[in-house]
DNA sequence: ACCTCCAAGTTGTCTGACAACTTCGCTATC
DNA sequence: GATAGCGAAGTTGTCAGACAACTTGGAGGT
């Protein structure tokens, strides 16, 4: 607990035990030390130690049994979390390649209608876009697009970070990304894209387009991204139903 | 506060907090009540009141800010989020059109290699399945599969579902659905599948393989869905980065 | 007009206690 | 000897009150 509490201590709670559960090797099924001994051993009081692990019964990594005791729940593997995993980087690091990108391309441009609509901007806006085609191991897996409006990221400010992460790019200037929603649709890769990704016309494509924004609700991103189909897998971890009385249903 | 509190007290908060934040209109941005008056007002002491804010707060729902408030987030409206919504029954209504089904077919048959690996059994074995058509204001828009080890559910059980949803006949039997793993992958309509949905050999679909399990990690149900690429949005709500200190990176 | 400081209000954490529930061993009974 | 019932110990759930940490807005001085 010597990490400082950046966000506040329940977070901090739950980050300890996260990591306590792993160097005990405790597995799915275990059970975890009572309540009182952990606030103890944590050096917090009872009820933030509670509010800790509420955090991560939410998150589905334990579960609370009232009069039993606290257990590892049994978790399946998800290597590929759509929902946790944000970066295309990290996902790609995740199954266990090295991630890298080509063929950037970024650059001051006018928003086509869809991109303005959710950047809040009018159509025909300049806005800054970075272009680049990531791999995987050297193999080009995705072709994606980032669009950002200009007096958040300059176009020249977009130049520089070609290689960088454009989250930590916003995180730096105090508009960190807190939510984003991503929408999936079956595609084929036509003209350019097919190009880009150097496979042939028609070829099967998973279209993510997403659109991100800050704890305030301003949209600070749009990105589009082109995933071959064979590249990698989109898993997504799906809590309830039963879960939730409300939406049981 | 006259509902049951079927799971717990903080949950049954959660929920009267959801319904109080729709009934009294308030919009992303708002200020909810203090602590102290919505213990009050909902009859719980504060601890139970917080471990309720905590859930909505994890929802994404609300935002915290310690010495200012609780705030309505700014929320941009999900309408079909992959990670809450479980049926595809659910995810049609959701978009305000009537769900349905049609063409069902259940029999016991023996398991593919992939849907016998995942439900733990040896290939070859009998399965109860239930294949159907699911329709959109009567426009056939999924072809789903679920395929159920026949100790849980027997075929002659499933038959008697056809039009009622799997997840309710496993909570009945004390088995209900904690969690699934769903993967996404492009695909194309070929033979049985273009059929069955009416359309053309070749027509885009997105199709998703499903792997749920109780809370004891006990795969109780596998499903295949081959959704039309046009036929509705599927939307995921992604959290962070910069909301989880440990994964923000 | 601007800055400083303070007081009120709000969320975050602590302490202690009791209620509700599960588990397991003991005991009485058949 | 086997089994059903009971009860004590342990665990999580909830309650109550208090104080700390922080934000906000206004009063007061410059």
């Amino acid at each position: 607990m010597s990490a400082a509490p950046r966000r506040s201590l329940r977070h901090s709670v739950a980050k300890a035990l996260r990591e306590r559960i792993v160097a005990h090797k405790l597995g799915p099924g275990d059970r975890l030390p009572s309540e009182p001994e952990l606030a103890l051993s944590l050096g917090v009081s009872r009820s933030t130690l509670r509010a800790g692990i509420a955090l991560l019964e939410e998150d589905g990594l334990v579960r609370r049994l009232h009069g039993s005791g606290t257990y590892v729940a049994h978790r399946p593997g998800v290597r590929n979390d759509l929902s946790r995993n944000f970066s295309v980087s990290a996902m790609i690091a995740a199954m266990g390649v090295q991630p890298g990108s080509v063929d950037e391309r970024s650059a001051a441009e006018l928003a086509p209608p869809h991109v303005a609509a959710a950047l809040g901007v009018r159509a025909g806006t300049p806005v800054s876009a970075l272009r680049r085609v990531r791999t995987a191991d050297g193999r080009r897996v995705v072709d994606s697009t980032d669009w950002c409006r200009t007096d958040v990221i300059s176009p020249e400010a977009i130049c520089e970070l070609e290689q960088g992460s454009i989250y930590a790019a916003l995180a730096e200037r105090g508009m960190p990304v807190h939510q984003g929603i991503a929408t999936m649709t079956p595609d084929v890769a036509m003209g350019e894209v097919a190009q880009r990704l150097g496979v042939p016309k028609g070829a099967l494509l998973l279209t993510l387009f997403q659109v991100d924004s800050t704890a305030d609700g301003i949209v600070v991103l749009v990105s589009q991204e082109h995933h071959l189909a064979d590249a990698f897998e989109i898993t997504v971890y799906r809590r309830g139903p039963g879960d939730d009385p409300e939406v049981a249903e």
